[in-house]
DNA sequence: TGACATGTGTGTAACGATACACAAATCAGC
DNA sequence: GCTGATTTGTGTATCGTTACACACATGTCA
C-alpha cells in the first residue's frame, strides 16, 4: 500500500495521439466540452478511457489557468478543531454549503501557531481564504495578505484589503451583561484566550486582592485589561461586558477573571469552580461560549449553587444545549456567517451580504431570572 | 471585495533578481533552506518581502514536484455532512489529527451523486485519497483508481489497488442482533440506506403480508435483500442482523425493515413510529446508528411504549448520547479509524496499523434488558 | 451572391517552479 | 600541500496544461 510503485501519469498529449486529434481538442473536451464536437468528444472520452487517464493534472491546470477549485480555510486552531468544537463546526457548515453550491472543494488549513504556518498558507492550493478567528498579530495574516487572493476574515482581525464579518460583539456583550450582572455583587466572566500565548488561569479580582488567593493558573498577575486582548471578538466581549458592569456603577476591577484556554465545558468546570469558591465566590457569571456556561452550570451544581439563586449565568451562541439548560445566551447563527463569508470569498456576494450587518438578538431564559 | 482587482503575482525570477542571486537559489531557499548559506537566505528573504513575494506558486510547485501538502476526503455525500453528521465528524477529526502531525492540509471533496462527481475527484489538487464509505457502483472509486494515488476506503467498497479499513460489521450487527432480538416475536431494523438511490421507507414485513399494510415511501415492493443492499456497511450489518435472527430460528421475511435516508433521529422517528404502529408493530429494532436509535426512543415515547418492557432497541457507535439514554450498542472509535486511514494514505503507518484488525465491542445496557 | 457570424480544429507560447548536473569554493585529514 | 569530501551557487530542461490567435467550414441574412 505505501510501498506501491506511482504509476506514471498518462499525458494529455498521449490521449491526443491516441484519439488522433491534437492536444487542445483533448484540453477542451475536459475544460469546456461544448467548444468541441460531439464526434470528438467521444473520441477523446474513447481514448482516455482505454490508456487510464485521469484527467488533467490539477497542478498544470492551475498554474496555468490560475484557477484551482478549492477555497481555503484557515482554522486558528488544531486542525480538529474543525471537527470537535460546536462553534467553529457549524461555521464550517456554512462554508461547506456554499462551496457545494459553487462546485468548489474545502481545504482546511491547519494554523496551530508554529513557525511553518505560514509556509502551510502559502502553499495552500486555493483560489480564496476564509479566516476563522484569529489573533491581531498572527503573521498568518499578512501571509494571506501576501498571497493577493481574495480573503475574508470572520470576527477579526481586520485588515485593509482584507473583508471582514462579525456581529458587533461588544454590543451584544453589553446586551447579555446587563441582564446576567443586573443585582449581581460579585460579577464574574469566563473568557476565550487573551491572546496567541493562550494561558489560562483566573484573577484574583481586585480589590480585594489582600485577602484574595493569588489566583490560579499561568495568568500574570494582576487584573486582565480588555483592550489588551489581540482577540477581537475576545476583546470586544470583554469591553461589552465592562460597558454593562459599569453601567450599574462597578468598577472593572472589581469583576474576576478566568480564562479559558479551549472551548470546552470540562476546562471550564475546573476555572469556575475556583470563580465560584473562597471569600470572593461569584454571584453572577457571564461566559463567553455556552458550551463554558454548561462548564459553570455543572461546576455550581456540584458545589450546591442553584442557578438563577445563588447565582446567575450567560452563556453565548444559543447552541442546542441552551435552551434545555433555561441558558441566557445570545443567538447569532455561525452557520450564515460561514456561508457569508464563503460567499463574499468566492465573490458571489448577495446584495445582502454587502448591506445588512450580522445579526443576533439576546435570548433571556431563567439562568437570569434573578429572584 | 469581490472586485478587487486581481494584483500580478511577483515571480521566483523578480525576487532572485532583486536578492542578486540565480532563481535556484531562491528556490532552495524556500524548499530546502539548509542547502543554501545563511547569508544568501537573509539575501533572498529581505528581497521576498520587499517585493512582497507570497512564496512558490503552489501549482507550480506541484506540478515541477509532483506533491501538494495536501491529502483529500471524498465523502460520499454533501460537503456540509462533514460538520453536521456526528459519526463523520469523529472519523474527519481523526483523519485531521494526523494530517497535522504530517503537516499536511485537508481537502474534503465533496461527491453527491451528480455527473460531475468524478470530475471534482480528478482535479483535487491531492497527493493521497481517503474515501468515506461509498456504494459499490460509485464512479468515484474508479476515478480514484485511475489517479494512481494512494487511496484508502473506509467501510468499502474493496478495490484491488486500495487499500480498505472497516470493523467486521457482520460479526457487530450478529453480536448486537443476539442481545436485541433474544425473546422478541416480531424484529425490525432501522437501516442506513440500501444503495445510491438512497430510497427511505418501511417494508410491510412478510408473511403477514396479506393483512399488513403495504408499506410506505419510495421503496420498492417487496421485502429487502440484505446481499443486495450496494453499501458495504450497510450489506453486512444487515447480513449480521439476520445471521442473529436466524440462530432464534427466525426467517429474514419476518423482520421488517425501515430505511432512513439520512442519519438523523428526526427521519428515523417518523420511520420508528410506522414500525411500532398497526398490526405487526416490532417489539424489538435494532438501529443501524445511535442517532437512528434515539429517534426511535423519541417514536415509542410518544406512543406509550417503554423500554425495554414493550420495545428492547440497539444502536451503533456508541456515541455520547448512548450511555445516558442506556442504550445497547457497538462502540467502535471512528476517530482511531480515520487516523489509521490518514495514516495508510499518508505512506506512514504503523506497525498496529498493518497487523491489527480494527476493533469493536458490544456494550449491553438496559435498552436490551427484556424482563 | 456577398458579408458576416458561428462552430470547430490546430500550433505556439507561456504559466512558475524544481530536478538534475555541474562548477567553484571550502574544509578535513594526513 | 595534496586528496577527496562537503558546501554552496548556477544554468538548463522540463513538469502538463490552457490562453490566444489563427484557419477553415458552415450557416444566416439582406
Amino acid at each position: 500500500m505505501s510501498g506501491r510503485a506511482a504509476r506514471r501519469r498518462v499525458t494529455m498529449a498521449e490521449v491526443a495521439r491516441a484519439a488522433g486529434v491534437s492536444v487542445m481538442t483533448v484540453s477542451y473536451a475536459y475544460g469546456r466540452p461544448g467548444r468541441v464536437s460531439d464526434e470528438a468528444r467521444a473520441k477523446v472520452r474513447e481514448a482516455a478511457e482505454r490508456l487510464g487517464y485521469p484527467g488533467p493534472h490539477p497542478g498544470a491546470r492551475s498554474l496555468r489557468s490560475g484557477r484551482t477549485g478549492n477555497l481555503g480555510v484557515v482554522l486558528g486552531e488544531h486542525l480538529t478543531y474543525a471537527f470537535d468544537d460546536p462553534q467553529a463546526t457549524r461555521f464550517l457548515s456554512g462554508v461547506a454549503q456554499v462551496c457545494a453550491d459553487h462546485g468548489m472543494a474545502l481545504t482546511l488549513v491547519p494554523v496551530t501557531g508554529s513557525p511553518s504556518d505560514v509556509d502551510r498558507v502559502t502553499e495552500a492550493a486555493v483560489d480564496a481564504f476564509v479566516v476563522w478567528t484569529t489573533a491581531d498579530d498572527d503573521p498568518v495574516i499578512d501571509a494571506i495578505s501576501a498571497t493577493g487572493l481574495p480573503a475574508v476574515v470572520h470576527g477579526g482581525p481586520r485588515r485593509d484589503g482584507l473583508s471582514f464579518v462579525a456581529a458587533d460583539d461588544r454590543a451584544a456583550a453589553a446586551a447579555v451583561g446587563r441582564e446576567v450582572f443586573a443585582g449581581a455583587r460579585r460579577p464574574g466572566v469566563l473568557s476565550f484566550p487573551l491572546d496567541r500565548a493562550r494561558l489560562s488561569g483566573v484573577t484574583s479580582g481586585a480589590p480585594l486582592d489582600d485577602a484574595a488567593p493569588a489566583g490560579s493558573g499561568t495568568l500574570p498577575p494582576g487584573g486582565i485589561d480588555p483592550d489588551a486582548s489581540t482577540f477581537r471578538v475576545t476583546r470586544r466581549r470583554l469591553r461589552g461586558y465592562r460597558d454593562a458592569w459599569a453601567e450599574t456603577g462597578g468598577e472593572w476591577s472589581w469583576v474576576r477573571v478566568a480564562v479559558c484556554s479551549t472551548n470546552s465545558a470540562r476546562e471550564a468546570e475546573t476555572l469556575a469552580a475556583e470563580l465560584l469558591t473562597g471569600p470572593h465566590a461569584c454571584d453572577a457569571i457571564a461566559a463567553m461560549g455556552d458550551e463554558l456556561a454548561l462548564g459553570v452550570l455543572r461546576a455550581a451544581t456540584r458545589l450546591g449553587l442553584t442557578v438563577p439563586g445563588d447565582l446567575t449565568l450567560s452563556g453565548w451562541d444559543d447552541s442546542d444545549a441552551a435552551a434545555p439548560a433555561g441558558l441566557t445566551t445570545i443567538a447569532q447563527s455561525l452557520r450564515d456567517q460561514g456561508a457569508r463569508c464563503a460567499r463574499i470569498a468566492l465573490g458571489h456576494p448577495t446584495p445582502a451580504d454587502r448591506d445588512t450587518e450580522v445579526t443576533w438578538h439576546l435570548v433571556s431564559r431563567t439562568s437570569t431570572l434573578r429572584p
